[in-house]
DNA sequence: CCCTGATTCGC
DNA sequence: GCGAATCAGG
């Protein structure tokens, strides 16, 4: 399979969506989990929590004994050409203040309780609220980090599809991988590979990933405990709903 | 073990 | 440019 525009923009956009590169592998079919992000990385996709620790400055040293090492531990920092004006290593990527789907964690109760205007003040339409502690939650019932908060190295665990890729093209006129980009909702609905998956697709609460309505359910101050529910568990996009 | 993404390097 | 092999952390 080679690499089409169309399987590009797939790719950058389930990339984008927190999806896991095998789960775009499969999605695309013909390529493996390896080809993804190593086209990812080619794209100059922003790179995404990674079970590797960054070790930006020890990095130079871990090179790849595996290649060719025949027994030379030197950990000599081998003066490669390396380009004289710009940066040896654009290992530092963190632009995104977007917030993404991933970090899974124990779903944060949300009773139907809402927020009055004289309560706390969770209002999505305030990006840069400048309360510190306020958790929101995901499309998974995830945590999820504010925007402009740089996710600390939790292991993304998007859920699984079950179910291999299918042509799904049973959906018409709802938003599919292809329709996403910066200005409509990322929502999802549905598991990825489900005919039926799709994304909300609403015109996006600017500064967020989600529209207005999602955002009122992604962005949520953390309830005192006492009013918590055990597991108000919510699959991949079940249908958020208030309950 | 499994998973993940990052990186390298032969093609 | 591509991606298997490999690395490395969770």
């Amino acid at each position: 399979m080679s690499w089409t525009d169309e399987r590009i923009e797939t790719l950058k956009k389930m990339w984008d969506s927190g999806l896991t590169a095998t789960q775009i592998a499969e999605e695309l079919g013909g390529v493996s989990r390896n080809a993804v992000i190593g086209k990812a990385h080619r794209l100059g996709l922003p790179s995404r929590p990674s079970p590797v620790k960054s070790n930006e400055a020890k990095a130079a040293a871990a090179a790849a004994p595996a290649a060719a090492a025949p027994a030379e531990p030197k950990p000599a920092p081998a003066p490669k050409p390396a380009p004289p004006p710009a940066a040896p290593r654009p290992q530092a990527a963190a632009p995104a203040p977007a917030p993404r789907p991933a970090p899974p964690a124990p779903a944060a109760p949300v009773d139907d309780a809402e927020f009055d205007s004289d309560s706390e003040a969770a209002e999505p339409a305030a990006p840069r609220a400048p309360q510190p502690v306020l958790r929101s939650v995901g499309p998974g019932g995830f945590i999820r980090q504010n925007p402009g908060e740089q996710a600390p190295p939790s292991t993304p665990a998007p859920p699984r599809r079950l179910v291999p890729a299918k042509p799904s093209e049973a959906i018409a006129g709802k938003t599919t991988l292809l329709d996403l980009n910066d200005k409509i909702c990322k929502w999802p609905l549905g598991h990825p590979g489900e005919p039926d998956f799709h994304f909300c697709g609403e015109k996006v609460n600017p500064g967020f990933p989600y529209c207005v309505e999602h955002c009122g359910h992604a962005y949520q101050a953390q309830l005192p405990r006492r009013d918590r529910r055990p597991a108000p568990t919510m699959p991949f996009g079940g249908t958020p709903r208030p309950r």
